[in-house]
DNA sequence: GAGTTTGAAACT
DNA sequence: CAGTTTCAAACTC
C-alpha cells in the first residue's frame, strides 16, 4: 500500500533518463499508448495501414525502436509524471495531475531533452533515428524550429497538402493553423489523405520512413541546428542531390538535418564535409544566432510566462538585438563547452571570415530558450519521484503507525532500486519484487502476482484481495497518501516557479548591466557571464536542494 | 513582402 | 532510369 501510485515493487523508481524501458517487454504496451499520444511515423496509425495495404512489403522495422521524440513543450512538462504512471502500468490515476496549464507554451523549444525509449510494434533495429530529413522540425523529428512551441505552418497552394511538397503531410501530422489553402490534410478529408498516404507508399514503399539513420542517442539529442555541438554521425539514405547551394544552405537535406554529406549523396561542389573551413564558419554563426536569441529572451520578461509567450518584445531586448547585429566586434570562437563565454558571446557579434554572406540574424534558425531549461534536470525529475515516493510511505507509516525505522528501510530499499534500475536483470528484479512484497504485505497484502499484472492495487469498490484486516484502514491511507503526494507536488511547483522568477530577475538585471556597459563603455561582459552561469547553476542547486530538504516532504501531519 | 533560387517530389 | 515539371521552403532584395 506503501506504493502510492501502484508502482510494481522494484520498478517503483523508473529511472526516466534512462533507456530502461526498452528492455521491458511488459512495458511494450505501456510505451505505444505513450507513443499514442505523441506524433509518431508513419502518417497514420500503423495497424490501419497495415490493414489497408497488408498485400504491399513493408520495410524493415524495428521490434522494439528506441525513438527520440520531442514533445509539445506542454506535454514535456507533464511527461515525467505520465510516465511514471504509464510505465509501471498503473489504472487510471485516480487523481489527475496536470501540467502547469498556466505556464507559457515556451518558446523554441530547448528543454532539456528526454530520450523516451518508444516502443513501437514493428520490427526494429536497435537504432536511433530521426523522422524526417526534408522537414526535421517537424514535432516527428527532434526539434523544432519555429519560434514558439507550436509546430511550423505550412504554406501549400497547389498540392492541398497531401504530397510530401508539404512538411506537414510530409512529417505524417495534420495541418493545423496553417497557412495552406485547399488544404485536405485534416481530418475532414481522411479519405483523401489515405490515398494520398498510399500513393506515397506505393510510389515508394520508404516515403514516410526516416531519411537519417545511425544517429547515435547522444548525438540524437540535439539534432537540427544545434550546429554548436558539431555534426551529428549520421547518413542521409538517399543522399542529397544538390547542385547550387554547396550543401551549406538549408535547401540541402544533410545540412539542415545537420549530418555530413556522406557517399549517398550525389551533390556537386560539396562543401559538407568535416574539415571545410566554410561549413565551420557557418556554425559559428549558427552558433552565434542561438545565443542571440538566448540573450534576447532573456531580455523579455513576458516570454517568461507572466504575459504569455506572444508579448511583444521588450524595448531593452529590442535594443540589444539591434545593437548586436548592427555593431562590428571581435571574431569570437566559442567553444560550446566553455559556459563562462556564453553571455559574451551571445551579445558579441561574431564576424565570419571566409563567408560569403554577412551575418545576419533572422528569424530561421533562431533558437528560444524556456528560462528553466538550464535549471530543471532529468535528474530533477528523478529527484521529485523519489520524494513522491518518500512521501507516500511516510504518509502510509503514519496512517497505520509503523515504525519510523521501517519506514526507513522502505526507503532504503527504494533508493536501492532506483540505483539499480539501470543494471539489473529481469530475474534479479523479480526476486527483489517477490522480497519486497514480502516485507510490505503487512500494508499491501496484495499478491506479487498481480502487481505484476498490473492490477489495480486499490479500488475501493473492489476490496476482495485485501485482507480483512487491513480493509478498515486503507481508504484513509490512501487518501492521506494522496494528500501528501499532491501537497508535496505542489510545493515543488511552486518552488519551480519561483526559481523561474529568481533566474528571469537575475538575467534580466544581468542584461540590462551589459546593455549600460557596452552602450557607454564598449565591450567587455566577462563578468556578466560568469555570474549568469553561476546564477544558472545556483538556481539548479536550489531546485535539488528543495527536493532534498526536509522541507519538500513535509506535510501536513507530519 | 515580393521575387528569386533551390532541390525534393512528382511526373513523363 | 533519366529528363522535366511542380512545388514549397529558403533565400535575397
Amino acid at each position: 500500500m506503501d506504493n502510492p501510485l501502484n508502482l510494481p515493487p522494484g520498478s517503483v523508481q523508473p529511472n526516466f533518463g534512462s533507456a530502461f524501458y526498452a528492455r521491458k517487454p511488459g512495458s511494450a504496451a505501456t510505451a505505444v499508448s505513450l507513443s499514442q499520444a505523441l506524433p509518431l511515423w508513419p502518417p497514420v496509425p500503423w495497424p490501419t495501414l497495415m490493414v489497408r495495404k497488408h498485400h504491399m512489403p513493408f520495410p524493415a522495422q524495428p521490434a522494439a525502436k528506441k525513438l527520440q521524440v520531442r514533445r509539445s513543450p506542454v506535454l514535456s512538462q507533464d511527461l515525467p509524471l505520465r510516465e511514471a504512471l504509464q510505465v509501471a502500468e498503473l489504472p487510471p490515476p485516480r487523481v489527475q495531475l496536470r501540467p502547469l496549464q498556466q505556464a507559457p507554451p515556451v518558446l523554441k523549444q530547448s528543454l532539456p531533452k528526454t530520450e523516451v525509449p518508444v516502443v513501437l510494434p514493428m520490427r526494429a533495429t536497435s537504432v536511433d533515428v530521426r523522422w524526417n530529413a526534408r522537414y526535421p522540425w517537424s514535432e516527428t523529428s527532434c526539434e523544432s524550429t519555429d519560434r514558439t512551441s507550436r509546430r511550423k505552418q505550412c504554406k501549400c497552394k497547389n498540392s492541398k497538402c497531401l504530397k510530401k511538397y508539404c512538411e506537414c503531410f510530409a512529417s505524417g501530422r495534420y495541418c493545423n493553423d496553417c497557412n495552406c489553402k485547399n488544404c485536405y490534410n485534416n481530418v475532414g478529408h481522411e479519405a483523401a489523405r489515405q490515398d494520398a498516404i498510399d500513393a506515397a507508399m506505393e510510389r515508394n514503399p520508404m516515403a514516410f520512413m526516416p531519411k537519417i539513420g545511425n544517429i547515435p542517442p547522444h548525438a540524437a539529442q540535439n539534432c537540427e541546428f544545434k550546429v554548436a555541438e558539431g555534426p551529428l554521425v549520421g547518413k542521409h539514405t538517399k543522399g542529397c542531390h544538390c547542385k547550387r547551394s554547396e550543401c551549406l544552405k538549408k535547401y540541402c537535406e544533410c545540412f539542415r538535418s545537420n549530418i555530413l554529406c556522406s557517399e549517398n549523396c550525389k551533390c556537386m561542389d560539396c562543401k559538407n564535409y568535416e574539415s571545410n573551413e566554410d561549413r565551420k564558419a557557418i556554425r559559428r554563426i549558427t552558433r552565434h544566432q542561438q545565443h542571440l536569441v538566448y540573450a534576447h529572451h532573456m531580455q523579455n520578461p513576458a516570454i517568461m510566462g507572466i504575459t504569455g509567450p506572444y508579448a511583444a518584445l521588450s524595448p531593452a531586448a529590442e535594443k540589444l538585438s539591434n545593437l548586436s547585429v548592427a555593431s562590428s566586434g571581435r571574431d569570437q570562437l566559442i567553444s560550446n563547452n566553455d559556459s563562462s563565454q556564453v553571455t559574451s558571446s551571445l551579445l558579441t557579434p561574431v564576424p565570419i571570415e571566409g563567408t560569403k554572406s554577412a551575418v545576419k540574424v533572422e528569424p530561421h534558425g533562431v533558437t528560444y530558450r524556456p528560462l528553466l531549461a538550464d535549471v530543471i534536470q532529468i535528474e530533477n525529475v528523478n529527484e521529485l519521484c523519489k520524494v513522491l515516493l518518500l512521501v507516500s510511505r511516510q504518509a502510509a507509516g503514519a496512517s497505520v503507525g509503523v515504525k519510523e525505522n521501517i519506514n526507513r528501510r522502505k526507503i532504503d530499499r527504494a533508493d536501492s532500486c532506483l540505483s539499480s534500475i539501470n543494471h539489473d536483470t529481469e530475474a534479479v528484479e523479480k526476486q527483489r519484487d517477490e522480497q519486497v512484497c514480502l516485507t510490505e504485505n503487512s500494508l499491501t497484502a496484495v499478491p506479487v502476482s498481480e502487481v505484476r499484472a498490473g492490477t489495480p492495487r486499490y479500488d475501493p469498490t473492489n476490496t476482495s484481495v485485501i485482507p480483512s484486516a487491513t480493509k478498515q484502514r486503507l481508504p484513509d491511507t490512501y487518501k492521506e497518501q494522496e494528500k501528501r503526494i499532491l501537497k508535496t507536488l505542489h510545493d515543488y511547483l511552486g518552488e519551480l516557479v519561483n526559481c523561474g522568477r529568481l533566474h528571469e530577475e537575475k538575467l534580466s538585471l544581468m542584461s540590462s548591466k551589459f546593455l549600460h556597459e557596452r552602450t557607454s563603455v564598449g565591450s567587455s561582459c566577462g563578468s556578466s557571464s560568469i555570474s549568469r552561469v553561476t546564477e544558472v547553476a545556483r538556481v539548479g542547486q536550489t531546485i535539488r536542494q528543495s527536493l532534498h530538504s526536509p522541507a519538500s516532504v513535509k506535510s501536513p501531519g507530519l
